[in-house]
DNA sequence: GATCTGACTCATG
DNA sequence: ACATGAGCCAGAT
């Protein structure tokens, strides 16, 4: 039984999240999808909540909303701090305060 | 081991 | 355009 076939959804997910290349964002439909379960979109923020943090290799700051918007309230510190992490890596942002996901989301 | 909850998303009112 | 409901299923209590 390898690391992966455990229940580790978690794991696998910050496997998915930690190839996000700087500058691109991926909306968390989308790492479900890749994990083969896009219904399971919702565990996916699950994860990042319990990752163990962008030290850990799992940048959740890249993670956000599919509609490019960031997770109010729960994001570290707020999302005002997310937002400032992903336009130091490049990203750029709309007037209305979400990810240009037409420009920046990340696409395996 | 049943119940509740939840960084989502889609459908409907 | 905004609010609410429902579906999804694994983790925490």
């Amino acid at each position: 039984m390898s690391v992966s076939t455990r229940t580790g959804f978690f794991q696998r997910a910050y496997g998915i999240v930690r190839q996000i290349p700087a500058g691109r964002v991926a909306t968390y439909g989308q790492i479900a999808a890749m994990l083969g379960e896009p219904r399971k979109a919702r565990f996916v923020g699950f994860a990042m909540h319990s990752s163990p943090g962008v030290a850990g290799g799992v940048p959740c700051h890249r993670v956000v909303f599919k509609d490019g918007a960031l997770a109010p309230g729960f994001a570290f510190g707020g999302p005002e701090a997310q937002r400032a992490l992903l336009e130091d890596e490049g990203v750029g942002f709309l007037p209305d305060g979400r990810v240009d996901m037409h420009a920046f989301q990340w696409e395996a």
